[in-house]
DNA sequence: ACAAATCCCATAAAATCCCATAAAACGATT
DNA sequence: AATCGTTTTATGGGATTTTATGGGATTTGT
């Protein structure tokens, strides 16, 4: 399982290309599919990026448990008909979907954060500010929070 | 599980790279992944270091089909966007990058602070501050500590 | 035919590799 | 305990490679 760590920075070219991470490249180098599978996050103002493989393992873990849950068929149903698989130009670059960054607030700058197991692409400044607010919370909610 | 003890000061070159202590290297010598992932520390003006396994355990701990859960969205934001992992170079070296190092106050020398299964990378005139602080502290909690 | 997407090449900056060296740690021998 | 020789470690710097980015040319779809 592909691992996405630490948080990168890039530049929309004119032509709306961006570079994907060399470091997210790598940890997906061992996939079928060279490219992402990017949506837009239902939670957040901001853009959620998977591996075509993580793709299909949540296709299979809603497929379980989704027959008779509602509001997970309603996500589900969001998630793939929303989700656009990309694939990487020659240089690792792609092209984000005009709609999915407006959803982001995404110009002509984005950032590329981890998240573990996927990772999102935000607004750079947009991101900032969620970060110091996610932050405060976690010192206001434990304040001696630690984590080795 | 690799065990990280003592402290060991060493300097940043001019290009930005410091040599990660050897009793460290050799502690970390059976992962697979051959360098460290550091983060800013959330308490501390210092950096905190980590194993590379160490790391997939915190993100198989957070990993409960994540996308439709929002509760881990402020320890995964934090835990995952500020992880660096860095690779050592042939002699052992990492470069620390400039935003953590900005946080911790470092500019030519660092010190390695062995902390168990982890370690923290300070300033090391704010570290012997710090410890001095601490050794402060500990004296008028129990007015009885003795040094040997 | 036209716009959009893709391929191809170029380039500057950054990261990495590779070699060298001096200092420190270590070990064996006396 | 002291000495000497060997190995390891920290550090420096030149050379090479990778990466992000730009833009022209070609292809694709409608």
């Amino acid at each position: 399982m592909s691992l996405f760590l630490s948080s990168y920075e890039n530049r929309l070219d004119t032509k709306g290309r961006i570079s994907v991470p060399a470091t997210f490249r790598a940890s997906l180098s061992s996939e079928q599919f060279a490219g992402v599978v990017l949506y837009r996050s239902f939670t957040n103002n901001c853009i959620e990026g998977l591996s075509m493989s993580r793709m299909e393992q949540l296709a299979s873990a809603t497929d379980k448990m989704g027959v008779f849950d509602g509001t997970l068929d309603d996500l589900s149903a969001m998630l793939f008909a929303d989700a656009r698989p990309l694939q990487f130009d020659v240089t690792g670059r792609i092209m984000i979907p005009a709609d999915l960054l407006a959803h982001a607030g995404i110009t002509d700058r984005a950032i590329f954060v981890g998240r573990g197991n996927s990772f999102q692409i935000w607004n750079p400044d947009a991101f900032h500010r969620m970060q110091a607010d996610a932050l405060a919370r976690l010192r206001t909610a434990r304040p001696d929070f630690k984590i080795a």
